[in-house]
DNA sequence: CTATGATTTGACCATGCGGTCAAACAATGT
DNA sequence: ACATTGTTTGACCGCATGGTCAAATCATAG
């Protein structure tokens, strides 16, 4: 799995033939297909893999902010922080869900109708509204330009190593506090 | 090109074949190969066609407006309004830009080097700050942070009709105003 | 009508893919 | 020592890919 990742963040999902992968591991072709029922098996054990312990990583760090603002910008530094230390797993991730298909060419990773990432921070923007910390927006379509901010980060680690990344999310904080109103003028002490 | 631009955005980069695109033409896969010397020009045909039309439709927008706070208004709008008249072309061109490699491994069509598309937006940023419209903040990241919210919209387009794309460019509008400071407070009359 | 050039076709090729399988190999308990 | 079980291998299969090519078809000018 290891080598899986490494194939797919750096030679793209079209790169990672079951062949290159098992050369890179230094092993048969066919142990791949004895440890996995196939290559669909294969990526999802990746997907999987890497997307539960990204969620195990917010939500513990979630669970240590007490007011919505808190917990917005918690998520967005977890979130690239995970990025920091995972980018080929994220890469990976991200090269599957957006490639992979299955026989009828409908996507067969992305979420089939409620995206539940998107739907997460989209209910803590909203709580933040309903206690009044944050400004009236529309929360559905600020997830979205969110969590974009966030996925964009992980194409551009790989492929621009003076990414500043550090940086980068300091940038995002602050467009995420404005965007939300968290420090209003008319509320200050 | 059409019908590669429409099999592009339907079945992705794996299942856009010359035969598939061919078939949907309805015409032979070798009458392909005789008009485009190969896979490779028929891609960079597309992508240079829709590329420089959209282009095109942008710089032409962003004439019209004196002030930076509206040339940024107008690149976001007339980016997202291109988008909603050519979602397929501009899936199409994601797909091949994010997929298409070399024998090398590497991207064919992404930026060698410095992204042209993000130097733009990041000088325009940068002349709000110069002439003293905007506030202070890290131009290139914001430049990276704004293209990511306008390049996901064609996906979202692509897999969920439901998407309330004059909402989400509203919204976007809004977080842009908001993260440029363009009325501030103290500046007011 | 015919000769010439542009266009179109289907058969064909080499290559790489995911996947199968019998056989070889290694480890272990008896 | 042996039999059993788990593991690994390389040869092989069917299939799809991008691409080539000679032959067939079409259009047009003389």
């Amino acid at each position: 799995m290891n080598c899986a990742i490494e194939v797919l963040a750096e030679s793209g999902y079209s790169g990672a033939s079951l062949a290159e992968i098992a050369r890179r591991a230094g092993i048969s072709k066919s142990v791949v297909l004895y440890y996995f029922s196939g290559k669909d098996d294969l990526l999802a054990s990746v997907v999987f893999d890497v997307y539960g312990r990204a969620g195990q990583a917010i939500a513990e760090s979630l669970s240590h902010e007490a007011s919505s603002a808190e917990k917005i910008a918690a998520y967005v530094r977890t979130n690239l922080h995970f990025l920091e230390e995972h980018a080929a797993e994220i890469r990976a991730v991200v090269e599957i869900v957006s490639n992979a298909r299955g026989a009828d060419g409908t996507h067969s990773f992305a979420p089939q109708g409620e995206d539940p990432v998107l739907a997460h921070l989209e209910q803590l923007l909203r709580e933040g509204q309903d206690s009044g910390d944050f400004r009236t927006f529309d929360a559905r379509h600020l997830a979205i330009i969110i969590r974009s901010a966030i996925d964009t980060a992980s194409g551009r680690l790989v492929i621009d190593p003076s990414f500043d990344l550090p940086a980068y999310t300091r940038e995002l904080l602050s467009v995420v506090e404005l965007a939300t109103g968290t420090y209003r003028t008319e509320g200050s002490p």
